[in-house]
RNA sequence: GGGAGUUUAGCUCAGUUGGCUAGAGCAUCUGCCUUACAAGCAGAGGGUCAUAGGUUCGAGUCCUAUAACUCCCACCA
């Protein structure tokens, strides 16, 4: 028996406790039943709590998931956390404010994952908390033994392949981090900064050339000008040289057609340093290369009297003394578009540095159509993503100059340079404290380590290999791949999203999933995603589930059309804790009438009793056709829709029936039970997918408990694999008309919805609402029905004189 | 500048392949203790479907243009 009132906090608990005791989410290998598999995200580990929108996105996740079980599928939903890299390092570093000068690499990793380890079980809590269905039990990490394992074997065969290689080019350069970046960690924002406008002399020439630059500060790496050939205020200086200001150095003065004559004052400075189109410029005009800044973000020697200072102090300098010089004529201030290191905000540098990369360039047409074979849910996305593909313009660089993440399993032989793998044995190796078995072909036994770490990508790329190595213990293969599904934000479509394809075209040819659904964000009023940092999140997700229970914040989170952004609204939040009480109260009352109930359909069933599980076919098929699409907010509207009607329409109707017997015929009640029995069981279980516990707390204080089932979330969904009936559709919508004009006729009198009605005029309805009668008579407490024909439809309501 | 998305009631959003009078929830208003539920129930009001053209017997839905907002990319002279 069911308790009086609803008390979700011990209720969900109870059940999440017995979930894990009995492992009734656990994966079944051996299953005979078609798998699907789940390409969970794992949460990076980059703070000390998760937030809102975590809890909105893995809602989504699990509810697919617990979808796919109920429809009959071994679902694999593992569950990881990603915590190899910057993200989690530069955390670890700033809570214990640590010098990484004076740590060793080791020390800092040993750190590093001792406070992983504080902070997992805080991630899992909450997971568990809000009833997920993944394994909990048998979790990975990005940087534990076998991800490194797979991340260096990985490496390692790219690199035989020849899809690696080593070299020192332009390289995308935080100064901040201090390491070399990927093209995806770089975030543009918009920033104040001032146009200079100053003169380069001429060499034998009393002219002046005038040069716009944001950057004066890389005037001591100039080494040519650039004006456009169909330039004619400037063309003639082509073959001349000009004289850098301050430095007084002669560059040649070039036609570039790239320089555009309407930007700027259309002579532009090339520095091949701190700047892309520079760099590219070096290449085609095989310029020479200078070095206009360290790693640390300071001035170089080239730079004089400005050597050792930081950009911004040198930019300020210069500015300084090419004013007191009057070599800067014009001054303007602007704001522009600077690009800049995702995690540290700082901007970004352009140098020149040996790094490791795995080609992409070459493989841009492959990727794009492995983007294309994707199934992008909402399908708008699949242009993000081709876009994206499309402006490829680097490699991609996998090394980054930190401490903590995976090691590159490489040596350097000390005397002929020569590059040394690890063998595929001993992985996970890290070549700071090992060295290779064999020495080198030149004879020699002196290694130098590559002290670089692997980009958090190059691990996370591999995501689908290292969460299928739990149950299948595969390893690096493609066995499994595809896997069924890649659920993520839309801000990793260039991110993960895009290397995991990668990843699994280069190592097998195949694609990591087969579809990809992306969610929005959960933003604020003002349409800001909500965000710790921007300190706009009203409540914790530990928060929502004390305050609200699990099952109403998940009912809220599963509330969204996929791909869109979703506003945190208390509101919502209100309305679930409606629907948790009003599923507990309706089951509640509908289940106290169904202890004799027929298990078979039967023989003779009255007319509404056939019509609400017409309603339930019909909502079935729309609930179908939405989760198809992963649609599940759409797909819960429906449910939620048959529910309500159920309540407000149906059970009205049935209750008389249901309560007297002796007036109505106990033919009829049974076909009232059996209709209310068997669509309170499907709306269970399809609510069962969005809320766990109430719908387990009901469901296995009765139809679970009779039938011996373990959970409701290990059951089928209860289908009736009829088709919808348009007649019965249209009678019963008639029905709910009459009754609903009865009690707007009482309503708009004032009078109570007992009031009895003398009469009542049904004009031009078809003959088979008569089947209804005493349905109408029960609900409306008519004492009688009069039929007439007529070409409208029309209802003539008389009730008592009062 | 290139690509994408959004624009429907006061708010948040549905609206499949064009098809009766454009829907829901919340909010507002009115009423009702009715034998599950007053944290409930019943009912009502509220929309020039961003704008302007076009296709069509018929357009919220298709086409063209425009505007506003959001996101991604490019733009550091």
């Amino acid at each position: 028996m069911l308790d009086k009132k609803y008390n979700f906090k011990e209720t969900e608990k109870k059940w999440q406790d017995a979930w894990k005791q009995s492992k009734i989410f656990a994966f079944n290998t051996q299953s005979r039943l078609t798998k699907y598999l789940i390409d969970t995200p794992p949460p990076t580990i980059s703070g000390p709590s998760l937030h809102t929108g975590h809890l909105f996105s893995y809602t989504h996740i699990d509810v697919i998931a617990r979808h796919y079980r109920m429809s009959g599928y071994e679902v694999f939903f593992p569950m990881g956390f990603d915590n190899n890299g910057l993200p989690s390092g530069r955390y670890v570093q700033k809570k214990y404010n640590l010098n990484l000068n004076n740590l060793s690499r080791e020390q800092f990793t040993d750190k590093c994952l001792e406070e992983i380890k504080n902070i997992q079980p805080i991630y899992k809590n909450l997971f568990e908390s809000l009833g997920f269905s993944c394994n909990m039990e048998n979790t990975y990490s990005t940087i534990d033994k076998n991800s490194q394992k797979i991340s260096q074997q990985s490496f390692i065969e790219l690199y035989n392949k020849g899809e690696i290689f080593r070299q020192k080019s332009a390289t995308l350069w935080c100064p901040e981090c201090k390491t070399a970046i990927a093209l995806s960690e770089i975030e543009t924002k918009e920033k104040e900064s001032k146009m200079n406008y100053i003169y380069f002399g001429i060499a034998g020439s009393d002219e002046k050339l005038e040069i716009a630059t944001t950057r004066p500060e890389l005037l001591p790496a100039c080494v040519c000008v650039f004006v456009n050939p169909e330039d004619k205020k400037h063309k003639h200086l082509i073959g001349k040289k000009a004289i850098t200001p301050l430095f007084h150095k002669e560059v040649p003065i070039l036609a570039n057609e790239e320089a555009l004559m309407d930007k700027g004052t259309g002579v532009v400075m090339c520095c091949t340093f701190g700047d892309e189109a520079d760099m590219q410029w070096q290449k085609t005009f095989n310029l020479p290369i200078i070095e206009a800044i360290t790693a640390n973000g300071r001035m170089t020697d080239i730079a004089g009297e400005f050597a050792g200072l930081k950009i911004k102090e040198a930019r300020e300098k210069i500015i300084e003394k090419l004013k007191e010089e009057n070599i800067l004529y014009k001054q303007e201030d602007i704001t522009h578009l600077v690009a800049t290191h995702e995690r540290c905000k700082c901007d970004i540098e352009i140098l020149s540095k040996q790094q490791w990369f795995i080609s992409i360039l070459k493989h841009q047409q492959e990727i794009f159509d492995a983007g294309q074979k994707c199934k992008w849910h909402p399908e708008s996305m699949k242009k993000r993503f081709l876009n994206w593909v499309e402006g490829l313009k680097w490699d991609w660089c996998i090394s980054r100059q930190n401490f903590f993440g995976v090691p590159f399993p490489v040596w350097y032989c000390a005397k002929c340079g020569k590059v040394h793998l690890a063998d595929i044995k001993d992985l996970p190796v890290d070549p700071l404290k090992t060295t290779p078995s064999t020495p080198c072909e030149c004879g020699s036994n002196e290694w130098i380590p590559e002290k670089d770490v692997m980009d958090t990508w190059a691990t996370s790329s591999l995501t689908p290999l290292i969460s299928l190595n739990l149950e299948f213990n595969q390893g690096l293969s493609g066995e499994n791949l595809p896997m069924s599904l890649r659920p993520n934000a839309h801000d990793n479509i260039r991110v993960w999203d895009f290397y995991t394809i990668v990843k699994a075209l280069l190592h097998f040819g195949k694609l990591p999933w087969n579809d990809v659904v992306i969610s929005g964000y959960v933003v604020d009023e003002k349409g800001e995603k909500i965000s710790k940092s921007k300190g706009n999140e009203k409540m914790s997700p530990q928060q929502l589930v004390e305050n609200y229970s699990a099952d109403v914040a998940r009912y809220w989170a599963s509330n969204v059309s996929m791909g869109h952004d979703t506003i945190f609204s208390l509101e919502q939040l209100a309305n679930g804790s409606k629907l948790v009480q009003k599923i507990f109260n309706a089951s509640k009352f509908v289940l106290s009438f169904l202890q004799d109930a027929p298990k078979d359909k039967p023989e003779k069933m009255e007319i509404m009793d056939k019509w609400i599980l017409n309603e339930l076919q019909i909502a079935e098929e729309n609930f179908d056709r939405y989760m198809k699409e992963y649609e599940i907010g759409l797909a819960l509207k429906e449910i939620e829709k048959l529910f309500w009607n159920f309540c407000d329409n149906y059970i009205e109707i049935a209750k008389n029936r249901l309560y007297k017997p002796e007036i109505y015929g106990e033919e009829a009640k049974k076909s009232a039970q059996y209709s209310a029995s068997f669509v309170l069981q499907a709306i269970l279980k399809y609510f069962s997918i969005y809320m766990p516990h109430i719908t387990e707390e009901i469901y296995m204080n009765s139809f679970g408990q009779a039938k011996k089932e373990k959970s409701i979330h290990t059951s089928l969904y209860l289908k009736q694999n009829a088709v919808v009936d348009q007649n019965l559709f249209d009678l019963g919508a008639d029905v709910v008309m009459i009754v609903s004009r009865i009690r707007g006729e009482k309503s708009q009198n004032n009078l109570s919805l007992k009031t009895e009605v003398e009469k009542l005029i049904l004009s031009g309805f078809d003959e088979k609402i008569k089947l209804a009668e005493q349905d109408i008579k029960a609900v409306g407490s008519v004492k009688e029905i009069i039929y007439q024909d007529a070409k409208q439809k029309n209802i003539e309501v008389f009730l008592k004189a009062d």
